[in-house]
DNA sequence: GCCAACGTTGGC
DNA sequence: GCCAACGTTGGC
């Protein structure tokens, strides 16, 4: 089973928003980034847990675990006009952005800090403490998984 | 709000 | 295929 990470800023779509949506399921649309892409369509499988990062807000941390619960499949918000996230060349028959579907699992009990997450040397070879990270969506080792909830 | 870091675009 | 310009991310 295999571990992950995703951000998405709380204004926008936080941990509370997961839990309040129908089933605690919702996709995670919107991705415009071809590596995170490529681990959403290929590389995440349902039944892998993910931390849910809170990004660009007051406290950036880990927030929440959800799970995949589908795997990767064409982002047709990517198809529509009208929406945030159209990109004309995306098209249905070939489609340049996936998504899966998440389901909330819980919130942690309390949220952990990107300050904290940064003060542990067993953390290092963490995607999300490396200088200058942009990447919405990586891999967690289990090592770091349990170390992390370990924390909490 | 600032700005460093990074990905993408497009001219050549 | 290089690389400058530009837009975005996201911590602070």
């Amino acid at each position: 089973m295999g571990y992950w990470l995703m951000k998405s800023e709380p204004d926008v779509f936080g941990v509370d928003d997961l839990m309040k949506a129908p089933g605690k399921t919702e996709p995670w649309d919107g991705v415009r980034n071809y590596q995170a892409r490529n681990m959403m369509r290929d590389e995440m499988k349902k039944g892998d847990q993910v931390f849910f990062y809170h990004s660009n807000c007051k406290e950036p941390g880990i927030a929440g675990i959800m799970k995949i619960v589908r795997e990767g499949y064409p982002d047709h918000t990517a198809f529509d006009r009208n929406e945030k996230y159209f990109d004309a060349k995306s098209d249905p028959d070939n489609p340049r952005w996936y998504m899966v579907d998440v389901k909330h699992v819980r919130k942690l009990k309390r949220v952990i800090t990107l300050t904290e997450l940064k003060s542990h040397p067993q953390l290092a070879g963490l995607q999300l403490v490396r200088r200058g990270n942009r990447l919405s969506i990586m891999p967690v080792s289990k090592k770091q998984w349990d170390f992390i909830l370990s924390l909490e």
